[in-house]
RNA sequence: GCGGAUGUGUCUAAGUUGGAAUAGAUCUCGCCUUAAAAGCGGGUGCAGUAGUGCCUCGUGGGUUCAAGUCCCACCAUCCGUACCA
């Protein structure tokens, strides 16, 4: 539609102007490094595609699933077509946001209301998010209930009507139609009510749709005297119509019971109607005149024969079975979803591959026939549907009898092409072959694994599409029920932008350079909104990619927000990105100044971080996580970094440099391939198997090493700073007496049976070789116990703990740019030494 | 009204089966430099001349040896939806 817009604008054919767009898109998504495999790519705008887009609509139609029929649709002025009820939520056009009206036509429908149920439950089975299925479930709206016969007095026809509260069925006073229903219509005409409804009538439908469901306006209405026969009682019940009752939900008639339904209530009030209570609650008795709103709540039934002192739930099913005994009523479940109105009045999209002709009727074209193409000769005019100006294209002949005959005119919403791209993109449409695409190609590529799309769609598209799924199964094209697997709902960009809080607007393009608010004169404040081209905010990714470069987009992108929740652009965010970028070419590009000949424990550790790093990378990658996985990435650059300017091992040196670009790869995707080649990897970098991590490296032993390693530099770093000494004689770190390793292991085993702090001691106690620390002891056994899980279950022995220590002794050295000694406790007289304990040694500073 | 989500030291975000609150930005100090930028190092909840103590994940309770995480109640913000019979 947006192509047909612009073809009447700019007199460009919305082929030529579709084709730019998409070489444009291509160009750019090609320039920010997407790798699509292009091979696959189709175009809902190629016959070879809508060919099979009638191909669907003539099966269903075989199947029932297509029909047409006259009814109220949503018209949008704007876009000069009429709206599936999906596409006029909150009663605005999606596309351009005008306020729909309704029109009665005649249109085409598909039956996605037959799928509602499987709908409903397919989404137990899909990992969506909560919110979309939330949305999806609340738009299909199933209910239980129970349909109800009522006779109409003086005629041989009853209308059944649905409710959710048979319970309270003897507390039916009245009933309401909708105004266009069209019964009413017949019942006033030539009768005294018929000027009456007449005004009545023209003053609803003048009001929008979206009015006059609004739950603030009033509800009024008019008796038009008929009445109906209650299935029970038998009493004569007056009808009523009013603007609150829709003619397309349920029987477009309702029984009204003011008594336990507020709205009902209301309307009972306003035009005097009896209040029937037939519900009575259990802690005190209700009185129909002095009511001042519906009983809405549970209790027990009155006036309502057999049923009396009956619980009003239990009710609703004893109610039902009798009147399905009687045959005036059943159980019925009813969907607030409606069939998918598929017809457009526009140019642009798919025909309907439907002929009319004046001795056969409504008449499919044969699929030998398809694909029905759009013509080229058609005038856009600035009203009506330019194709029909096309008389090559509306004359032809009937399929049946070969009379001359007349071809439907209206397109395909395009929707429908959307609606089964991703069979499309396993196996792309031939133009030969007599079906969409081939059921082991899209079996073996199906479902999509993993979609991404915009919240925008989660009762557009993605209900459309899982309609399509369980259609396009049940035609034996496929075998799976649903068409994504996994759902994330990606978030938009935002930037900051003026914003008026008193009228709370946003300013417009032409406004957005004003200090105030062109309304009320309150200044503007800055706020985070999305980009649109009405607010004038938006940025254009080629502006980004020429002046910061496409992997500096890229990686501000990705690192700037987690998928899901949006990002705000900012200037700052895209300089650091930047920053990075060149960093990582100059860490990785410039060698090293140092390099060893021997291994060291500085190469062990480092050893450590990259494949601790390549773990965590890899999860969060997994779970789409790319926020976490960048930020892996910048941990793992700042290591390399220390680690190149302290001196390399070159085996490891070269490990730690295929890895991280292996791991900035999908993320910086050309800086890293150039980086590849400068360091003479031969072969493509983007063809390079991912990188794998060693478990043997990442065992309890070197996470409790290194974390030892990384608290007690902490520590010492932490006293530094507090005895505030510029330069640093010698740090005595000292490992703990052996008794307190025994301590420990005796604890630790003691706490698994009890937590009793005095049991404990009591047991500590008898051991000989504690016993002397009893003092010391309980200080630490109460701190032990009042956080357990803080202590690690994993320790060394002394000696290994010292040997761990003269190992790193280098590294200490060099950070703290001093010498380093290693003791134990009784080596040192010093009473800050005893406060040692095993994984925690002393430190000492002079 | 109904439904859903969110709330984390200044900001943006991580935080898995409960087990020592992480990153990045910002700001700031130092190094480097003739200088600036870039880069590197320290600090950025409070207190402290010894590895510590205390506070803090919207508020208030609860469960637990242990709660950002589990349970209950409340508050605030955002989104969706609305006479659906």
């Amino acid at each position: 539609m947006p192509a047909e817009n612009a073809a009447i604008d700019k007199g460009i054919n919305p082929e030529e102007w579709t084709d730019l767009n998409i070489s444009f898109m291509k160009n750019q998504q090609k320039r920010i490094g997407l790798s699509y495999d292009w091979d696959r790519e189709i175009c809902s705008h190629d016959s070879r595609y809508y060919k099979f887009d009638q191909y669907f609509f003539i099966m269903m139609y075989e199947k029932g699933l297509a029909y047409r029929q006259e009814s109220y649709v949503n018209w949008c002025n704007t876009c000069s077509t009429v709206l599936a009820n999906e596409q006029a939520q909150g009663g605005k056009c999606w596309r351009c946001n005008n306020e729909v009206e309704q029109k009665f036509l005649t249109q085409w429908f598909l039956k996605i209301k037959n799928y509602a149920e499987e709908l409903l439950n397919g989404l137990d089975y899909v990992d969506w998010p909560e919110k979309v299925k939330m949305m999806q479930r609340n738009w299909i709206g199933r209910s239980e209930g129970t349909t109800i016969k009522f006779p109409i007095i003086d005629e041989n026809r009853s209308i059944d009507i649905f409710t959710t509260r048979p319970d309270t069925l003897y507390g039916v006073t009245f009933m309401v139609f909708a105004p266009e229903h069209p019964w009413v219509h017949d019942w006033v005409k030539g009768t005294k009510y018929e000027k009456k409804y007449d005004s009545f009538y023209n003053e609803v439908m003048k009001q929008k749709k979206f009015e006059r469901t609004d739950i603030d306006i009033e509800k009024k209405g008019i008796f038009i005297g008929k009445y109906c026969i209650h299935p029970l009682t038998k009493e004569k019940i007056p009808i009523y119509i009013s603007n609150f009752v829709i003619y397309e939900y349920g029987a477009g008639a309702i029984m009204a019971v003011p008594a336990h339904d507020q709205r009902d209530f209301e309307f009972a009030k306003k035009y005097d109607i009896p209040i029937r209570i037939v519900i009575q609650p259990h802690e005190y008795e209700l009185n129909a005149e002095k009511m001042s709103r519906a009983f809405e709540s549970q209790g027990i039934l009155a006036n309502s024969e057999e049923f009396n002192d009956m619980e009003n739930l239990n009710a609703i099913k004893s109610i039902t079975e009798k009147l399905d005994k009687l045959g005036i009523g059943h159980a019925t479940i009813n969907y607030k979803l409606r069939d998918w109105g598929i017809s457009r009045q526009r140019y642009w999209g798919c025909p309907i591959p439907i002929i009319y002709c004046e001795k056969c009727g409504t008449v499919p074209v044969p699929l030998t026939d398809l694909p029905v193409i759009l013509p080229k000769d058609v005038k856009f005019t600035k009203s009506g549907n330019p194709l029909e100006t096309s008389e090559n294209f509306i004359t032809t002949t009937c399929p049946k009898c070969g009379a001359v005959a007349r071809r439907e005119t209206d397109t395909m919403d395009t929707f429908i092409d959307s609606s089964w791209y991703f069979f499309a993109f396993c196996d792309p449409p031939h133009h030969e072959l007599d079906i969409p695409y081939r059921k082991e190609i899209v079996n073996y590529w199906g479902n999509v694994d993993q979609y991404i799309g915009g919240i925008e769609h989660a009762v557009l598209h993605l209900i459309y599409a899982r309609f399509f799924t369980k259609m396009s199964r049940d035609l034996g094209l496929h075998d799976f029920d649903e068409p994504f697997q996994r759902l994330l709902t990606q978030g938009m960009i935002n930037k900051s932008h003026p914003y008026c809080s008193k009228c709370d607007r946003f300013a417009m393009k032409a406004e957005m350079n004003d200090d105030s608010c062109k309304f009320c004169k309150t200044k503007y404040i800055m706020r985070s909104v999305k980009m649109s081209k009405s607010y004038g905010n938006t940025i254009n990714p080629d502006d980004i990619i020429n002046k910061y470069g496409t992997d500096s987009a890229r990686f501000f992108v990705l690192f700037g927000a987690s998928p899901e929740s949006g990002l705000d652009f900012s200037e700052e965010g895209i300089g650091f990105a930047s920053k990075f970028i060149r960093n990582i070419f100059s860490l990785l590009v410039d060698p090293p100044k140092i390099i060893r000949k021997n291994k060291t424990v500085r190469d062990d550790l480092i050893n450590y971080y990259m494949n601790k790093i390549i773990k965590d990378t890899n999860n969060s990658m997994n779970n789409l996580d790319i926020r976490d996985a960048v930020n892996n990435i910048i941990q793992f650059y700042s290591e390399i970094t220390k680690y190149k300017t302290e001196g390399v091992f070159d085996e490891i040196y070269n490990q730690c440099m295929r890895t991280i670009i292996i791991l900035l790869h999908p993320i910086a995707p050309h800086i890293t391939e150039e980086i590849w080649e400068i360091i003479g990897k031969k072969k493509y970098l983007s063809l390079a198997s991912w990188v794998e991590y060693d478990d043997k490296v990442l065992t309890e032993e070197n996470n409790f090493k290194w974390n030892l390693m990384n608290s007690t530099m902490g520590d010492i770093n932490n006293i530094k700073n507090l005895i505030k000494k510029d330069s640093l004689e010698k740090i005595s770190l000292i490992i703990a007496d052996k008794w307190k390793y025994h301590l420990y292991s005796r604890l630790f085993k003691l706490t698994e049976k009890t937590m009793n702090q005095g049991e404990i001691m009591s047991q500590l106690m008898k051991d000989n070789e504690l016993k002397p620390h009893g003092k010391f002891i309980s200080q630490i056994v109460n701190r032990i116990l009042k956080n357990i899980g803080k202590f690690s279950n994993f320790s060394l022995s002394p000696d290994d703990e010292s040997s761990f220590f003269i190992d790193i002794k280098s590294i200490i050295e060099k950070k703290f740019n001093t010498t380093v000694e290693i003791l134990f406790e009784d080596e040192i007289n010093d009473k800050k030494a005893n406060k040692a304990l095993p994984g925690k040694p002393s430190i000492i500073i002079f």
